[in-house]
DNA sequence: GTTCTAGAAC
DNA sequence: GTTCTAGAAC
């Protein structure tokens, strides 16, 4: 049996009086917070009071200072309460916290889903039909998301945690369904942080690699080492464990992304209960590490122990540090090995169970907590596997998805391992003899990381091989109706999701990506140009085949764009083969670029002398679908027939479209431009003045052909709109 | 880039 | 039933 060290600071266990807390939630109507709550108060232990102002009241609107007197009264009692309100701005939620002192945590449980689902399930829940309940809803929502300030620790609060999809908020749910009378979650900062979501999540993946200015939204970055310092860090009150982002965590039933790193967490095996010399073991742990790790591809190991001040921890992090060991790919963890992904934030697919040779739960340390969370689903599924294991061993059991192991924490995996034991307490000890038992604890580790290599690699990435299976797929008749043939299909459909993600995941060539001009130099190969995409080349090359031309020169062609997407909408051609997309442009294609904006500025004007009510906007776009270097010159009407979805809207309105101004600014001090990601062009739709979000293209094109508003600061500043003398965009 | 359309969302 | 989106074909 083997047993944690446990930590005084974070066990639970001992403070057995009831220790009442409040959560505030936060969120816009629609987001969710009602169910928060009666799904945490149908299971939940502790006992909870819901402070809700729709139905303080009696039926009446209820006020603030009911649901403030309602929070004091039921703190009283000992009761623990939900303050279920939208609490959007720091003003609102003020007065919550300073309702009762230190002796009473103040959680904050942010449900920051996009606009869009607050909205759609606000309209729904009126129960009216007809647009004009849906528009007040959207407008509700909106004004409130406006307000919105996500809120900070040095508010007052002990713990915060940001849910921006569905996943993150059922781990919330399971969280504090799971938080007994007498428990206390750790303190610190956990979920996505996002100032402000205008970013969906898919967006977040990309943000990692690179904050776009001008879309502020800061993610922090936080690569193991920052996530093992700020776990080991000794925690005060004011700790601010740092957004962990693990955005691909599933919820219960769903498939565990294949875009997630494969990590397996493993306790320090015998060093425990079964007292094997820290020293002895750190080396051990260390060579093994190190053996494994270049062998496990981009899978990551991780040392898990309970305490941040665990002995083996830092012996074995100073010890990979002397070797070198990639920090990526190897680390240490001060957590909950059961609770990895919800309370810290780091999302393990495998954990390592250091259990007893009888495979039973129970005993203690790591093996009863480990089959305490996992739930009798992980009995029955090792008892299917194995009936004992002897020292050295390991045995993988995949964990049924009802095992909350699954579904809260994201692990697919336990695998048991039965190190030495060298306790002289406990029978069949090894007398000491740590020849033996350092060759034991080897060959566990080996087992161990044998065991998980062998799922890591179902679990990864799929292998560029898929290209040439998906290639080989479409060249095959597609036929036959046998139960063969549709499994067939099914696999074949499987295959094409995970190459649609693989392709997803490595397609884009990212800001600057390579040097521009470098042809079919191999690495990155970009999208060939359909046969579609070739018409602007043929218009650069051949202006006169074309009509529709509004001027030729030898450097540039502006034309009409043929389908376009506001009242005014032309493009300026640049005149030189070779220079497909932004991405081609360098610093030699400085002059030229400048040159396409004056062209284009100058007609922009010349439209303005004819409609002095237009405002234009100048710009690239970051993937261009047509090939050949492309201005776009704007009207900001948007008022077109053609613009029919989603793309379209966020190629001209996402940060995937930048500013002639800014190309030129970026080119002339980097000598490239910055791309932005394709993602973009799937977020959710924000009128590009006020930046309300829509449900859709109908709605948001209702709303653009009325909205007044002031243009956003960033498209105010350097020129980046251009209208008539004397007008004011900001009115 | 657009068109077409299945099927999801309403 | 109608509206709307999103993926495939071009």
């Amino acid at each position: 049996m083997e047993a944690m060290e446990i930590d005084p600071e974070t066990n639970s266990k001992g403070k057995d009086e009831a220790k009442p807390i409040m959560v505030i939630l936060m969120g816009a109507p629609g987001s969710g917070k009602s169910t928060f709550c009666d799904l945490v108060m149908r299971v939940s232990t502790r006992h909870w009071v819901r402070i809700c102002q729709d139905t303080i009241g009696n039926g009446k609107a209820g006020t603030k200072n009911q649901c403030l007197a309602g929070a004091a009264s039921a703190l009283k009692e000992g009761k623990s309460v939900f303050i279920d309100r939208c609490n959007l701005d720091r003003e609102q939620r003020a007065d919550f916290v300073k309702l009762v002192g230190p002796e009473v945590e103040k959680h904050a449980v942010v449900l920051d889903l996009p606009a869009k689902v607050c909205i759609s399930r606000s309209v729904k829940r009126t129960g009216h039909e007809g647009n004009l309940q849906g528009g007040k809803a959207a407008a509700v929502v909106n004004r409130m998301l406006q307000k919105k300030e996500l809120p900070k620790l040095n508010e007052g609060y002990a713990r915060i945690t940001v849910c921006q999809d569905e996943n993150n908020v059922q781990a919330a749910i399971n969280t504090y369904t799971a938080l007994g009378p007498s428990d206390k979650l750790p303190p610190g900062f956990f979920g996505q942080k996002n100032s402000d979501a205008k970013v969906q999540l898919g967006i977040m993946k990309f943000l990692k690699k690179k904050d776009p200015p001008g879309y502020s939204d800061t993610v922090t970055n936080v690569s193991p080492e920052n996530i093992q310092s700020h776990a080991t860090k000794k925690t005060d009150s004011n700790q601010v464990v740092e957004s962990r982002e693990e955005p691909k965590m599933t919820a219960a039933g769903s498939n565990i992304s294949l875009e997630n790193t494969p990590t397996l967490a493993f306790p320090s095996i015998s060093t425990a209960d079964f007292h094997f010399n820290l020293d002895k073991a750190s080396d051990i742990i260390v060579e093994k590490v190190e053996e494994y790790v270049n062998k496990l591809g981009n899978a990551r190991l991780v040392l898990v122990d309970l305490s941040q001040n665990s002995k083996i921890l830092s012996l074995v992090k100073a010890k990979a540090a002397e070797k070198n060991i990639d920090s990526k790919k190897f680390f240490t963890f001060a957590g909950n090995i059961t609770k990895l992904y919800s309370e810290g934030g780091l999302h393990c697919t495998a954990i390592a169970n250091a259990t007893n040779w009888r495979l039973k739960p129970g005993g203690g340390g790591v093996n009863a907590a480990i089959f305490s969370a996992a739930g009798p689903a992980l009995e029955t599924a090792t008892k299917a596997r194995i009936g004992s294991l002897s020292p050295g061993k390991a045995i993988v059991v995949p964990l049924p998805s009802s095992s909350p192991l699954f579904s809260r924490e994201g692990v697919t995996h336990v695998i048991h391992v039965l190190g030495p034991n060298m306790n002289p307490q406990r029978p069949n000890h090894l007398n000491n003899d740590y020849v033996k038992g350092c060759q034991i604890l080897r060959e566990a580790y080996s087992s161990l990381f044998d065991g998980f290599a062998s799922i890591a690699r179902t679990q990864g990435e799929p292998s560029k091989d898929n290209f040439e299976k998906e290639l080989k797929r479409e060249a095959q008749p597609e036929q036959g109706s046998t139960n063969g043939d549709q499994k067939a299909k099914r696999e074949a459909v499987c295959e094409a999701d995970m190459n649609k993600k693989y392709k997803s995941f490595v397609k884009e060539p990212g800001p600057n990506v390579g040097s521009s001009g470098d042809g079919n130099s191999g690495e990155q190969t970009r999208k060939a140009w359909g046969s579609w995409a070739q018409a602007l080349y043929d218009t650069a090359m051949h202006p006169e085949r074309h009509k529709n031309i509004i001027e030729k020169s030898d450097d540039v062609v502006v034309l009409n764009d043929l389908y376009p997407k506001a009242q005014k909408h032309f493009l300026v051609l640049a005149r030189v083969e070779g220079l497909d997309r932004l991405a081609d442009v360098q610093k030699e294609h400085l002059t030229l670029l400048k040159t396409m904006h004056s062209v284009g500025l100058k007609w922009a004007e010349m439209f303005l002398s004819e409609n002095n009510s237009l405002i234009f906007r100048l710009g690239y776009h970051s993937a261009p679908s047509m090939r050949q270097l492309h201005l776009h010159v704007i009207s900001q009407d948007f008022d077109s027939k053609h613009l029919k979805n989603k793309k379209h809207w966020n190629s001209f309105n996402s940060p995937f479209f930048r500013d002639s101004v800014d190309v030129i600014d970026e080119v002339s001090q980097n000598g490239k431009a910055t791309l932005k990601d394709e993602n973009f062009l799937s977020m959710e739709l924000r009128c590009h003045r006020c930046r309300s979000a829509h449900p859709n293209i109908p709605r948001l094109k209702a709303h653009i052909s009325s909205c007044q508003a002031s243009f956003p600061a960033f498209l105010l500043q350097n020129g980046r709109l251009v209208l008539l003398e004397g007008k004011d965009a900001d009115h």
